[in-house]
DNA sequence: ACAATAAGAGAACGCACGTTCTCAATGCGA
DNA sequence: TCGCATTGAGAACGTGCGTTCTCTTATTGT
């Protein structure tokens, strides 16, 4: 085989490392998992790992982007087949539920690469702190369309439900959320808001 | 010095091995911070330091178990001196917000132990459910002397703004997480509950 | 067919860390 | 005062890991 790689190739290679690399370090935390074993779960040669990224860190930073995007994607295909603005929001914790439900479920990515290396790798930490902010954004607009005064509550119920999933393995944790959603939703301040310092 | 230790000077340097251990495995993460750092950083012998601890995996439980205690203790403390039951549990949201504004907040202890090392450590993963669920009967008490159908909704409010916070860096989801817990409060069933499947 | 080159396999390097071991120094009992 | 046990300081050991290097193999253009 060796010779001039298409961009296919590498595109395909790219996806096969990225999918080893998700897989892993979710399932074991980042610093747990070593490039060898990335690259024997990829199949795919070491030097061919670092000819499409530089250094672990970067890896690991492409891997949280395309799981950003694509988890972002899965939520709003779901969320946005329903049609009322309050099921959408009640959809989100339905969601939830099924991730949560999903075996290997192991809390936040984004989390949990926070916590491990938040404070060491500055690129990460941006990496996660975009993640947050789309995904707050994303459940903001929908609850906007239903209660604007319900947006930062609905999305700290979100996040409360994601964290205490992750360590209890109790994926009911969602349905408890969803509830508490729902009476934000109908509660106070459909015209204004009400935050208080 | 070298003889016989007493055990006040036992207790004494356990207490320093711990605050050592602390700040920096906090700051820093827990795999990044090795155990010459915190020897130099205690002021103890490295043989004292396996004298007191047979691992480093149980120098990292016995840290999270005394700070568990110290950490909630301070928060009944501070929601304690309130009388008013409601104000009890808007007081939980004031000492976070207390918390975040802190120098050197990088979210909880407890879920970033958890997102690097849960998967390895069953030691660790223990410890981490149990100040999880600790934290959660704390506050689960004071919501029922309340509104005892907010109580779930309350604690995830709690813990996605300590998870929020922690990421974002903004000590004001604390006062948003505030408010929600207020609407929650207020909200339908001070008689039964209103969860649902 | 043959040089030139690019890629794969994996050995090698340098480093860092958890844990243990050595050894000198010190306080205590006789 | 003398020997013994205990402790502290830090060297040493084994291991694992991120990254680079070597060397072989195979493919491509002429």
């Amino acid at each position: 085989m060796p010779a001039l790689i298409s961009d296919e190739q590498t595109e395909r290679d790219r996806q096969s490392l990225l999918d080893a690399a998700e897989v892993l370090l979710y399932a074991k935390g980042i610093q747990a998992v070593g490039m060898d074993e990335i690259r024997a779960e990829a199949g795919l040669a070491l030097k061919r790992i670092y000819a499409l990224y530089a250094s672990k860190e970067e890896l690991v930073v492409g891997m949280l982007r395309r799981r950003d995007i694509r988890w972002r994607a899965d939520l709003a295909e779901y969320v946005e087949r329903a049609t009322d603005p309050r099921q959408r929001v009640l959809a989100v914790f339905d969601w939830l539920h099924q991730w949560f439900c999903q075996p290997g479920f192991r809390g936040c990515a984004w989390v949990n690469a926070h916590g491990e290396l938040g404070a060491s790798s500055e690129a990460i930490a941006t990496e996660v702190s975009a993640h947050k902010a789309a995904f707050h954004d994303q459940i903001a607009a929908w609850v906007a369309a239903t209660n604007p005064s319900a947006c930062e509550g609905v999305h700290l119920l979100a996040e409360g439900a994601i964290v205490s999933a992750g360590i209890t393995n109790d994926p009911d944790v969602a349905l408890r959320a969803r509830s508490a959603a729902e009476a934000l939703l109908a509660a106070a301040g459909h015209p204004a808001g009400m935050t208080q310092a």
